[in-house]
RNA sequence: GCGCCCGUAGUUUAAUGGAUAAAAUACCAGGCUUCGAACCUGGGGAUAGGGGUUCGAUUCCCUUCGGGCGCACCA
């Protein structure tokens, strides 16, 4: 009888699924009971290789046969029988099977084909905007930034894979208080210099303009904390700004277009791509509206001194302030307008926001006052939390220096690489040299934090993250350097090596690991798309990277002999595969040489 | 004070309520005349304390202790 496939099968169409599911086929064959289904099966991976390739807890079946689970397995262990299935075998609550070896390597490496879709899911209506990394115009992008930069982007990529639409947005927060204190600052330091006609700018003293507006930003802490006037400077500053005085303005636009030039050149460095940016300065009078609207209809309310509020006590929550009294805007006033923005602009599906766990109170206020104003903008907003980037020392702090710029941190990781070229290959042409260099300084910096699960708070290390060794993104790259190396040695080529039949692998024990370890990718792909953790798939690539090391260190391929040459080809040829479109999910490129 | 999050080898990270808690790093001992040693093989070392729920708890509940974050007319 031919299993009925259900819709996630028809969909993923994974054949390791497939075979799982023949398996449950069997097995409520076998239990002989008409309220089993296959899908109240459940199947896992037994904890140690030599116990087969797949197991069955018994315990869920314990509950509806009312039995032990021990008896159940050895009753199951007597009656399965079925084509896929080398050996079954019952241990204490277990039932572990052994596929037929044919059988596996047909289905799962047979399948595993070059195409940039592996693993990816069918495309579906759904379209999914995402916002991301969302810097402030005042400082230089720190490790903080460059978490939710690699999260969002794999996340992107991730969701693409399962077949979604994906938007990926920008907000730009260009105006505010915080950009008026490097203003101050920098006219502060420029008041002497000011009849002179050259002021100093990023190209007059050679730094980089995020760089350069950074220094005047702590240089405003600095003043303030001597002289306590600074801080009326700057909210007067910002009130010239909104009323829209000309020498504030002509101000503004020139030191934010020293940062904005200078983000760019950092992204473009990340490797962090947008569909669309959001500039706060051109929104905020829009979300100004709506909250002035919304205040009329008495949905929100307005304090005696002027200050628009929002009360949120009677839904569990603080209440937020949402027009200061003096009528200017706060951060959550353009978030307001731009969540319904952002849904008739792309009629999203769902918006998700990449944002530090700090602010989960905020969000919770935020997606209730969007309901408050408009219920049906609030459908479809999710935060995506993750958690703090932490220095062995402790946290980050921009006031003591202690925060990690990832211009430098990138730079350091570059020329660490670059120097292991120098002594590895010398030969080797200075621009290629510092190609590779890039891309894996880069492949270290993303797989170190993108490895580690999203919600949790993390330590980086910088010197350690200065070691290409171990758990590393260049160990993953390396492996596959290696594997590409074989296959070119072999002086045949992918495609050739794909079109040799499947038949029988001859170093069982090895190459299973490999296989078992391919079969679970495109499963992998899905699950990290469906939770949002990119590190899913990172620790999954990872162990792959292992698997695929141990096994071609044990096993000779180019001097094997022919039929199990060509078999062992094919097995290296598939983890290629699945090594360079995971790597390239997580937004890592690879080396064929390195 | 109130709310949320977190305590796993020396360190950094894993573990849909299930089999012997998994790796990396550091440390110790091995491996390049071989498909590339950014590699591989072996070794010792951990669930903060106390209760509870469960056939079974790192995981769920309570509690003590320790840490982080938030409760701005900052972002």
């Amino acid at each position: 009888m031919q299993p009925r496939k259900n819709k996630r099968l028809a969909q993923l169409s994974e054949p390791f699924v497939e075979m799982q599911r023949e398996v449950a086929c069997a097995v409520t064959k076998a239990a002989r009971e008409a309220a089993l289904t296959p899908d109240s099966i459940s199947f896992e991976v037994p904890p140690h290789p030599d116990f087969g390739d797949l197991a069955i807890p018994c315990f869920t079946l314990a509950r509806i046969f009312k039995q032990n689970p021990a008896q159940i397995a050895t009753q199951l262990e007597k009656n399965i029988s079925h084509p896929l299935i080398e050996k079954i075998q019952a241990a204490g609550p277990y039932l572990n099977i052994h596929f037929r070896p044919r059988e596996l390597a047909s289905r799962v490496v047979g399948n595993i084909m070059p195409s940039k879709k592996f693993g990816h899911a069918p495309r579906t209506n759904e379209t999914i905007v995402i916002e991301y990394v969302s810097p402030n115009t005042n400082k230089p992008i720190h490790l903080g930034h460059a978490r939710n930069g690699f999260l969002g982007d794999s996340i992107s990529r991730l969701l693409n894979a399962a077949g979604k639409k994906v938007i990926k947005t920008c907000l730009i927060n260009d105006r505010g208080i915080h950009i008026c204190k490097s203003m101050v600052a920098y006219m502060e330091r420029t008041k002497s210099e000011r009849r002179k006609a050259a002021l100093p700018t990023p190209s007059t003293t050679g730094k980089k303009g995020d760089h350069f507006v950074g220094d005047y930003y702590v240089l405003f802490e600095q003043l303030s904390k001597k002289d306590s006037s600074y801080k009326d400077k700057a909210s007067r500053c910002l009130l010239r700004w909104e009323a829209g005085d000309p020498e504030t303005r002509a101000l503004w636009k020139k030191m934010n277009a020293w940062v904005l030039s200078g983000f760019k050149e950092t992204f473009t460095a990340l490797g962090l791509t947008f569909d669309r940016m959001y500039y706060e300065s051109a929104i905020y009078k829009k979300g100004k509206e709506v909250i002035e609207r919304a205040s009329k209809n008495r949905l929100i309310e307005t304090d005696v001194s002027g200050a628009v509020i929002a009360r949120l006590e009677p839904h569990g929550l603080p209440d937020k302030v949402l027009l200061r009294s003096d009528g200017t805007s706060l951060y959550i006033t353009q978030d307001i307008y731009l969540a319904e923005h952002r849904l008739n602009d792309f009629r999203a599906d769902a918006t998700l926001y990449v944002v530090g766990s700090e602010q989960d109170l905020y969000f919770k206020q935020l997606f209730k006052i969007v309901e408050l104003i408009e219920p049906k903008y609030a459908r479809g907003l999710a935060h995506i939390s993750y958690g703090i980037v932490n220095l062995p020392e402790g946290r980050m702090k921009s006031r003591e220096g202690t925060v990690v710029d990832i211009d430098d941190l990138l730079a350091e990781l570059t020329e660490m690489a670059g120097k292991e070229f120098d002594e590895r290959n010398a030969a080797l042409p200075k621009k290629e040299r510092d190609r590779r260099a890039r891309i894996i300084a880069l492949a270290a910096l993303k797989f170190y934090i993108i490895e580690v699960t999203p919600r949790s708070d993390m330590v980086f290390n910088p010197k350690e993250s200065l070691s290409f060794q171990g758990r590393t993104g260049p160990y993953i790259q390396y492996t596959y350097a290696r594997l590409i190396r074989i296959i070119k040695k072999s002086k045949t080529t992918e495609t050739a090596i794909r079109k040799k039949p499947l038949s029988v692998l001859y170093d069982w024990r090895q190459e299973r690991m490999v296989m078992l370890s391919l079969a679970k990718y495109p499963t992998t792909v899905q699950e990290s798309a469906k939770s949002y953790d990119p590190s899913r798939l990172a620790r999954y690539l990872y162990e792959l990277a292992q698997t695929a090391n141990e096994y071609y260190h044990a096993t000779p391929i180019l001097a094997a002999e022919d039929p199990a040459r060509a078999q062992r080809l094919r097995l290296i040829v598939a983890a290629t595969s699945v090594l360079r479109e995971g790597l390239a999910l997580l937004g890592i490129e690879t080396l064929e040489e390195m």
